[in-house]
Order: structure tokens, then sequence, then C-alpha cells
DNA sequence: AAACTATCTGAACGTCCGTATAAAAAGTCA
DNA sequence: TGACTTTTTATACGGACGTTCAGATAGTTT
């Protein structure tokens, strides 16, 4: 069932040849990465950086530029990979014929919840790097950008299945859906904490009480008659 | 409509009489509040609420002690009084007798998105710092339970409605629902990017809207029959 | 007025920050 | 092999950080 998530990534020069530094690169950012995730951006220095990835200070502005930069990347770099298994998904549905707002919400919440509990431990960390970037709104405008246009797809999928509703509504609805989301991964310790259980599952074992949650809140707000 | 919000705070000595530097105190905390809710916890400076409250610079640490006891100060004045005004709106709907999940959600919601569009600054700013913080779990956990108690009131309040529910299903709805009530304040700049117009409204713009998402969210995670 | 306490000032402390850079090392190509 | 490029090292710089504190000031009590 878990199949590897394809890397998107290009690791040759223009001229062909593999770059030397290509695999430093790749461990600065990945360190990057799990740091930025696990304390945010402005708790994080380059020199922790620079240990999680075992290399010296100077290699991290190096491969990675300046620490906004070197944040840009890290999480430029998976969104396609992101996007493309969330309009995968979209597109499935759409193929089977009839299409629901359970199906768009699942087609929008599954590949996010599947990266978020896998077993690869950079997956997790961009997971929960999202969920940081995306619950304030005070970080680089490029960064929120990033993910506007599948959120304008995803709209534009509930538009069509309910005609009448408002582009602010649309908005709102999405907005809230991918907070819930979010909010999953974000706090699942608090969840554990209220519900009296020690345990913090993954998060994918509340893909469908959160499946439900959004799509009973959308067809609230959007009522089909 | 607009009543001033009650300030349950404590500005007297044990003895009776006003203490001299309350009121600089209270410069400082305001001031911490208004930099803490739009930069967060590690980009604010001292020297930045310093200049932001007018006073110099070992003044804050007189006052306000260690950065983190200031920010830790900073989030418990208020719990109270917006925990209190939550519990009256929920007591003043048990009064009317028959009561909804629906009545639930907006007893829960109101104050907030009241206080988040209130004309008074250091109350809205209050809102926006329990929306940074609520989302990331990387905060002081004494800072995390703060909520929790009144948290506790309104699931017990959803288990009285649904007795079939367990304990981690209501953890999750509750949890979503305060998600989506704190993404209102954080991510109204993208609502408003998303839906094509340019215009930010105030939270409260966006109340039955997001009461009937939380509503019906909830609804479909515990089904009444 | 004198003694005392609370508040405030201004300056300093040691530490760590992000970034830059010269020189060494490693790899590539002629 | 020797010239050339890419990568890595080690170190340094100026600045800003959180915190501390001796002393000045203002308010209170005796």
């Amino acid at each position: 069932m878990p199949q590897p998530i394809p890397n998107t990534e290009n690791s040759r020069n223009t001229d062909g040849r593999v770059a030397r530094g290509e695999a430093t690169r790749e461990r600065v950012l990945d360190a990057a990465e799990r740091c930025f995730a696990s304390e945010g951006f402005e708790a994080v220095t380059i020199r922790q950086i620079a240990r999680a990835a075992e290399v010296t200070l100077g290699v991290v502005s190096f491969h990675g530029g300046s620490k906004e930069d070197l944040f840009k990347t890290v999480l430029a770099r998976r969104v396609a990979t992101l996007d493309n298994l969330r309009k995968a998904a979209l597109a499935a549905v759409r193929a089977r014929g009839e299409i629901t707002i359970r199906d768009v919400v699942e087609a929008y919440l599954t590949p996010y919840l599947d990266i978020a509990s896998r077993g690869d431990a950079q997956w997790r960390a961009y997971a929960q790097l999202i969920a940081r970037v995306a619950s304030n709104d005070d970080y680089f405008p490029e960064v929120r950008e990033l993910y506007d246009p599948t959120a304008r797809i995803f709209i534009a999928e509930l538009q069509r299945l309910r005609p009448g509703a408002s582009a602010e509504e649309l908005a709102t609805v999405l907005t809230l859906t991918v907070a819930s989301m979010l909010s999953i991964v974000a706090s699942r310790a608090r969840i554990a904490g209220l519900s009296g259980s020690g345990e913090i599952d993954p998060p994918i074992s509340y893909r469908s009480k959160l499946i439900d949650f959004c799509t009973g809140g959308i067809e609230m707000v959007l009522p089909s008659d």
C-alpha cells in the first residue's frame, strides 16, 4: 500500500552531469525541513540546520542561500508533488462519473493525511511545516501563494456542484476545510489530552471523522436545494 | 450593542492601595500583547515591546519578568474573561430550555468572534494571539492548558446531546471547531484572496457561515440516530 | 524632614545571530 | 599532469539579542 512518493526534483545540471554537490544540497534542505517544521522559521538558526545536516556552517549558505531563501526552497520543492497527488485523486473520482461534495473533500484531504502519516520522516516534516505556515498569515507572501492554484481547482469543483454558491462562500468553506485538515496534524496532542487517551494517533486515523466533519460543514453552508 | 468587556484584573495591592506602577505594568502588557499577536513569540524583541509601550528597556523586565513570563502573563490575564463570556452564553441557551448542537456551537464561537471584531485593539490583538498560539503545538505547555477547562465544559455539553459519542469523537469535533474558528481570524486575508474580493471583513461577518460549518460538521460526525 | 520603598533610567554584560570571505580541498577536464 | 571549477573549511565581522544592575528619581510613611 505505501508506495514511494515520486521525487519531482531535478538533480542534474543542464549539461546532463550529476551535480557534485547535489547530495549535500539535499541533506541541507532535508535538515532545514525538519528544523523549520519542528521549531518554526524564527526559532531555527542556521547553525542548528548545519548541525542537523552534519555539514559546516558555510555549506548551508552555499547551497541554501539566505535563511529566507532556504525556507522558501524547502516549501516549494514538494508543492508540485502534493498538488499532483490531489489532482490525481480528483481525476480518479471524476472518472467514476457522478461526483459528490464528499468525493471532493476526500480527494483534497487524503493525500495530505497520507504524507503526514508516512514512515518517511521528511514527508512528515513537510506536512507539519505546511500546517505551521498556513496557520499564520505573516509568512512571506510567496509562500502563501504556493497553495492557491490547487485551492482554486477545488473551489471550481465545488462551484460545479453548487452553482448557486457565492465566491465568498466557496472560499470560506475551502479555508475552513484546510484549517480543519491542518489542525489534525497540529493538534493531535490536544485531542489526545482532551479525550483522556494518552495515545497520539497518526493523522490518517482521523480520516473518516475529518471527512465527515468537512463534508457535513460544507453541505450545511451550501445546501443543495 | 458593544458593551464594554469587564476587566477582571486586580489593580490593587493586598493592603488596598492602588499600586503605583500598575498603569505602567498594563502599558507593558498591552504592548506585549500587540507585539506577540502580530509577530509571534520568537520574532518579538523586548526592545520592541519597550518601544511600543514607551518605556525604557529595564521597565519591561521589571514589570514583566523574563520574555517567557511576559508571554504567559499576557495570555493568562484575559482567559477568565473570555471563559466567562462563553459560560454565560451557554447558560443563556440552557435557560431557554431545549438545546441543540447549533446552540452549543453558537455559545462557544460567538464570544470569540465578538472580541476579535471589537473596536478595542487590545482585545483584537488577544484574539489574534490565541489563534497564533493554538495553531502550533510547540508553545509552553502551561499555555495550552489554559483553555482546557472550558473546552471540557463544552465537550460535556455535546456529550449530553449525543450520549453515544466516544470521548475521542467529542474531542476531535471540538478541536476541529476551534481550528475553524481560529482560522477565520488567522486566514481572512486568504479568504479574501481566494474569493476575489479585495475586502477583508471582520471576523463577526463570518459568524453564520462558521456556525453552519461547525454545526453541520459535528452533526455529520455525531449523528443523532 | 528623614528614612524607606517602589519605580525607573542608562549602560553594560556575555552570547548568539546571519552573513561574508579567504584559503584549502576535491573533482573535472584538457 | 596541470589548469580550472566546484565544493568545503575555518574564521571573522558587526549587530542585535535577553538579562542584569548600580544608581537616580519619585512617592510614601514615620
